[in-house]
DNA sequence: GCCAACGTTGGC
DNA sequence: GCCAACGTTGGC
């Protein structure tokens, strides 16, 4: 298994299915309940099977500068990412619910862009690829780690995580900044990015993007800075 | 380093 | 099941 990188709160998650799965935190079911069935928003997606639908994409944030939490340093950029053998690590750490429902839901192949949070210039830095889908985070019972969860047990794992190979740099860093002056734009006139979660769910570490939002923020690497 | 926004915890 | 207190995220 590749190193691990270290997300903060909706940082990395376990796998599928069953396990944990029915451990849904207060938060979720309340969720759940406002909106409807699924824990899954009605974004934007790919219907798999009438009536289901999912997204195919995705946005995930690490912290390219050294942060030391808990006397641990917590950087991870996308060079770190790219320096792991066979470029792919695993996407530790996460320990927000909702951001590890996502992890849960990606598939093997899905694209997520590497998003780079709490630095100098956040923004978008590259691409990635889900290469394996959600297993159980051993980070969560080694005491040692900085994201150690005392309440999680092996017999059923809260959190989970998944690996991601690196892709490539974004032909341009696409900052916040750049990002932001489109989502008012478009939330004032419509566009792709008027709902973008980045802005309307600021603090949550993975997060889905329609496959309209996706290629929006593809296609402004051809473009010059707003 | 500040602090607003928001997620989590725990008493009741 | 409500909600105040507390803790964390992450832009600025």
């Amino acid at each position: 298994m590749p190193p691990r990188k270290k997300a903060r709160v909706g940082k990395r998650t376990p796998k599928s299915g069953d396990e944990g799965e029915t451990a849904s935190s207060p938060k979720e079911r309340a969720g759940a309940k406002r909106k409807a069935a699924t824990s899954v928003d009605t974004g934007g997606k790919r219907p798999d099977s009438p009536g289901v639908s999912q997204y195919c994409h995705w946005l995930m944030k690490s912290e390219p500068e050294s942060r030391f939490e808990n006397g641990v340093d917590v950087k991870f950029g996308i060079e770190d990412l790219k320096a792991l053998p066979n470029q792919t690590g695993c996407w530790d750490g996460v320990r927000n619910y909702q951001a590890r429902n996502f992890m849960r839901q990606m598939k093997e192949g899905q694209l997520a862009f590497f998003y780079h949070s709490n630095c100098k210039e956040p923004g978008m830095a590259g691409i990635m690829k889900i290469v394996k889908e959600a297993y159980v985070d051993h980070t969560q019972f080694d005491k040692k780690d900085v994201h150690y969860d005392a309440s999680s047990k092996p017999d059923n794992p809260k959190w989970s995580m998944v690996d991601v190979q690196y892709q490539r740099m974004l032909k341009r860093f696409l900052p916040l900044s750049e990002l932001k002056k489109y989502h008012l734009q478009h939330r004032a006139k419509g566009g792709p990015l008027k709902d973008m979660a980045l802005f309307t769910r600021a603090r949550l570490s993975v997060q889905p993007l329609t496959a309209e939002e996706f290629d929006f923020v593809l296609s402004l690497e051809n473009k010059e800075p707003l």
